[in-house]
DNA sequence: TGAAAAAACGAACGATCGTGCTATTATGAC
DNA sequence: GTCATAATAGCACGATCGTTCGTTTTTTCA
């Protein structure tokens, strides 16, 4: 899904990202970090709002595939969804583990319409699809009540943002464990009981 | 609480910077939206660190203002805790409603070390702590079962966060609806229900 | 009212930004 | 090996950034 080299530089700029934020990454930056000319990087985009899209497009499909790709190894319901809760938390970490791309992007464009914007809430809408989704096949495999996915979602969707915020901006070092805490309490709470009985 | 010039001047930085972020928001841009010269305005800070700062302390104050002591008429525990929850919520809708000024300093500064974002940390963990205490006291009065107020903040605090970015990043038109549920089933979780018997 | 103090201004600086333009280099088909 | 094509580099542009400095305006108050 990508001719190598632009890949590549789409990695670094990922990274970089992570690391200085959206918007603060700028094309010399880039350039710098990958070991190119300016000129000879921008060539690659035509310009910066291509290039913040092809990096959110990129961010995205990694995303896909480290977290919601190798999760289908696990038993569709709430096995799977552990796994992608766990992915999902564990994404942050790979890499360095700076912010979170996507926070990162929503956050700075929250305030600025365009294409940008649009994309940033296509992607971060279909991956809380995606969340939902995983949500509703614990329902249908008996794991969870019959519960408003959507719903489900967005709380535990909240949860992973309230952990990354704890851990990285907050620094707190109960981060982790207020997560844990919090994630079994979810299941809990929508756990199907009277498979139990 | 502040020499009245430079109080208007960081009301109005603080609604910039709900419309176009934090790191965005330039001395230039905040001069010609106040009126005056680049340098006159300059001179109030002395440098764009400073800036940053003043603007987060009085961010600071005035959501102390608006969210928390504005709802010390409410009785202690639940009935100020919603109180608390629904100015907080309210809080974004003044002034045009942008973005939260905290939760944009917090991400676009969360790599990025040095006095503005340990300034961050420190009011966000102030805030949060505030929270805790709120349903500590929820405990003490016997309204919610001995839960760990920490715990309980982490959720809350996430739902709240998360509600900021349906209802601002994805525009999704039922963000408010979906927090009304998770607040709701956040109290029915954590309600002392031997009260009740 | 007039002098001292504070506030605001205008102009300029070096730096960096995104973006064109032209030249150079690398690649691959014939 | 030649030649078209693509990739990269070099250079310059206008704009904006934070900051400094000297001057002018405004405020303060004895």
């Amino acid at each position: 899904m990508s001719n190598s080299k632009t890949g590549d530089i789409l990695d670094t700029a990922l990274n970089l990202v992570r690391n200085i934020g959206f918007e603060s990454l700028s094309i010399s930056s880039l350039a710098s970090e990958v070991g190119m000319s300016k000129s000879g990087l921008f060539a690659h985009f035509n310009s910066k709002e291509k290039m913040h899209l092809m990096i959110l497009d990129h961010g995205a499909y990694k995303f896909g595939e480290d977290v919601f790709r190798k999760s289908l190894t696990e038993k569709r319901g709430l096995p799977r969804l552990k796994k992608i809760v766990f992915n999902w938390i564990n994404w942050y970490k790979k890499n360095g583990g700076g912010t979170c791309p996507f926070l990162a992007a929503a956050v700075e464009y929250d305030a600025k319409p365009g294409l940008v914007k649009e994309r940033i809430q296509f992607h971060t809408n279909t991956l809380i699809n995606s969340l939902a989704k995983s949500i509703s096949l614990c329902i249908e495999e008996g794991h969870f009540k019959n519960i408003n996915d959507e719903q489900a979602a967005f709380e535990l969707y909240s949860l992973i943002i309230g952990h990354l915020i704890y851990l990285r901006t907050l620094n707190r070092d109960n981060s982790h464990e207020l997560f844990e805490n919090a994630f079994e309490s979810f299941i809990n709470k929508n756990m199907n009981k009277s498979r139990n009985l």
